[in-house]
DNA sequence: CCGCTCATTCAGCGACTGTTCAGGATGGAG
DNA sequence: CTCCATCCTGAACAGTCGCTGAATGAGCGG
């Protein structure tokens, strides 16, 4: 589950930063508006947690050309409580939800859970491969009703393909989708993952990521 | 993309009408179950948004009355959210996915669209030329229903020249569309591989690339 | 501070596939 | 009918790609 977090005060950004990928999320960080907007429209994000007080481009402005641009990625505002920026108006601007500063962590999570399950991003329905049976919303895996342990790793690349719905997803793609942004390490990671999806969940008969040399990898159909 | 809205309470059917609009939907609108059903039978759309508590026939009855004539448009369902009807069982009578009120515009809109994807009204480079059928997202051929593997070349080959619609490409024009920019070894390349991919995929009576002599190759039609 | 898990890198191996080449087949022009 | 350009094909080779096990190190909990 990947998080853009566009906020420019770097302690507050370091802090949620942590504490998101302490649960599970895949979080990238951008300090001011117009790096926000291009990394929200080049990557692909489940979720958007924008301040309004930005430099560069401001959080509205943000908000308003993303959802211009028909990118209708879910965005949690974050406001100052004295309300320079008005909440409403911000949801006017095709926010989804907001949150005052100062924030507690757990409500800021608890809201961003909320916000997936509401988009459906996060809750895609169970899906079911064969034996295996994916979670997404409970980020559990079973096979023949086994419940399988994955790490949150493994779970994201396995939810990435998933996703896919058969379409074939390149090393680079999954390594887009899944990892940081400036991830620039060796792609063969995700052929370690592959690998070891492979050993967790296939068994005699059954295959769940196949491999499609020269293109990438599908999984399902 | 035409959607169908039905939905009893005028204030929220025209307000959804007026934003999907802005969002480039055609939209109709039925006030209640029955004149839903009958409208939904007879025009043609992409996505149905339907709300389950509706005068007349319920949306429910709507719901299993559509699929069980055969007609699997896909439905967005409305739900109260107080429960009275049950997601669950609404997908059970075959909603695609559902949304409980009150709900925020940009994820109806959000929703819709994935449904549009997820049900391939949106984008489905499936094509089919006789007994030969080409998935380009899947990166799958099959012949008679047969899978057929491929080599990685040989697919982008096939797809370039299933792509031209039936238009002769030169040998030149398949190199530089398949083949990196540099590429400047033998064109004779292409020979092999058209005819790899007809030792493959052709059978007694059919074959899917014409050789036109001094000119190159077609594929359909 | 120690032991654990997990993410990442690396190198070696094996199989597959892209490419080349040369000789045979084919078709059209004259 | 003949000849030449063009196309087809089988075989061979080298390089690429993907898989794996092991090693390293960061981070966390005890």
């Amino acid at each position: 589950m990947k998080v853009l977090v566009v906020e420019d005060d770097v302690k507050i950004a370091a802090a949620v930063k942590r504490g998101l990928e302490r649960e599970a999320f895949v979080v990238d960080v951008a300090n001011d508006g117009d790096v926000g907007l291009w990394q929200a429209t080049e990557g692909t994000y489940d979720v958007i947690v924008l301040d309004l007080m930005l430099p560069g481009r401001s959080g509205f402005r943000v908000c308003a050309d993303l959802r211009g641009a028909g990118d209708w990625t879910p965005i949690l505002v974050l406001t100052a409580k004295d309300g320079e920026f008005d909440e409403a108006e911000a949801l006017d601007t095709g926010a989804d939800d907001y949150l005052t500063k100062p924030f507690s962590f757990p409500v800021l999570v608890a809201r961003l859970r909320a916000l997936l399950r509401r988009s459906g991003t996060g809750s895609a329905p169970v899906t079911e491969l064969g034996p295996v049976r994916i979670d997404e919303g409970r980020r559990r895996v079973s096979r023949d009703g086994e419940e399988i342990t994955l790490t949150a790793r493994e779970f994201d690349v396995l939810a990435h393909l998933v996703r896919a719905e058969g379409r074939v997803l390149s090393k680079r793609e999954i390594l887009d989708g899944v990892w940081e942004y400036d991830f620039d390490g060796d792609p063969n990671i995700v052929e370690v993952y592959v690998g070891r999806l492979r050993r967790k969940l296939d068994r005699e008969g059954f295959s769940l990521i196949d491999t499609v040399r020269g293109a990438g990898y599908r999984a399902g159909s």
